[in-house]
DNA sequence: GGGTCTAGCCTAGTCACCCTAGGTAAAAAA
DNA sequence: TTTTTTACCTAGGGTGACTAGGCTAGACCC
């Protein structure tokens, strides 16, 4: 009998590929046991349980949109910055909707501590700079980006905006204009 | 043998109110059947299948919202129209979690259509005619609204924003002042 | 090289949930 | 009252999550 070679990382990854696929709702031990050509049961072995799996898709997406969003930041200041993240946080999300998903799933406070979700907050933190905003106006200004990145991608992706002809591209850079904008000009 | 009494809409509401309160996902068939003291297998005279329950409770939340955002929004323009509508969503959202996750799936188009999620879009486009903008910046603004308010109401549920002290009603009040300066002065 | 240990698989079985088929009793209609 | 329809039932199949306990290939040790 042939060992499958299976280990928690390469089920992660399978998971996540299969999220981004099929949709993260439809990955399963029993799905990603078969994959691997072996028991559902033996999964168990390398992974705890099928929450483990998905936290474990979450913090992988995490560090990836981490990695992306660091790279595309690199050298940039300002508007260039804001874009350049928004830019590569859609990307992602539309790339990889399936892990984009598993990243909604709510983390317990340490394993969210320990994830790259803090590097994600110090890089938004970071853009922010360009625009010398002082707490506790920044951290507001933080979370209004976030929620509109998140929710427009979200929304994006549930077909909220399918009614509507307009390009949803160029909503997205004009959503940017006037993010900078506000961030220019925040109210006192 | 006295019935039960079940109907489509009481089982609709049975299961928005459990939904509010273990959580959308964990609204089963099984767990409602059970709260009505009747088998699962009899539900499926009433419903379709999980699906279409889903889909039911999603429609009531879109409904409710929208009645909610309507008197809200009664007698105001400008930004006090605007903060009253987001003051209703936000308001209904974190009073109703279940119900506001059912109103995340996606709905098929014919059903989005005849759904109470058109009047929610026309009642956006009513606030911004308090400011004034044509088209196609009129959609892009509401798709930014929309996008804002649903990424902080569904980032503030994940505890998205758990780890800055910050209180979060404030940021709110930061964000929709933010907001009602771009609508102000939308950039070109 | 032989013995031991353990990692990595297995089978078997439990339980929950979704859903279908077909039966039966209560309520409504004729 | 008889008939029809409505609302429930039992029985059973399929899938998935998970546990307990067994077997074996290969690493480690003498």
């Amino acid at each position: 009998m042939a060992r499958a070679g299976v280990t928690a990382e390469r089920l992660t990854l399978a998971a996540a590929e299969l999220a981004d696929e099929i949709g993260m709702e439809n990955v399963t031990v029993a799905a990603l046991a078969r994959q691997f050509g072996v028991k559902d049961a033996s999964l168990y072995f390398h992974i705890r349980n099928a929450h483990d799996l998905r936290v474990r898709v979450a913090l992988l997406a995490l560090t990836e949109l981490a990695d992306r969003v660091a790279s595309a930041l690199a050298g940039r200041a300002g508007k260039d910055a804001l874009v350049a993240f928004a830019n590569a946080y859609r990307t992602y999300a539309n790339e990889h909707p399936g892990r984009y998903a598993a990243m909604q799933i709510d983390l317990d406070p340490e394993t969210a501590a320990a994830s790259a979700g803090v590097r994600h907050a110090e890089m938004t933190r970071a853009i922010l700079r360009g625009y010398r905003l002082a707490e506790p106006d920044q951290t507001d200004a933080v979370r209004m980006m976030h929620s509109t990145f998140h929710g427009f991608v979200s929304l994006e992706k549930t077909g909220g905006f399918r009614h509507t002809p307009r390009s949803t591209d160029d909503s997205w850079a004009r959503t940017l204009d006037a993010l900078d904008a506000v961030l220019s000009n925040w109210p006192a």
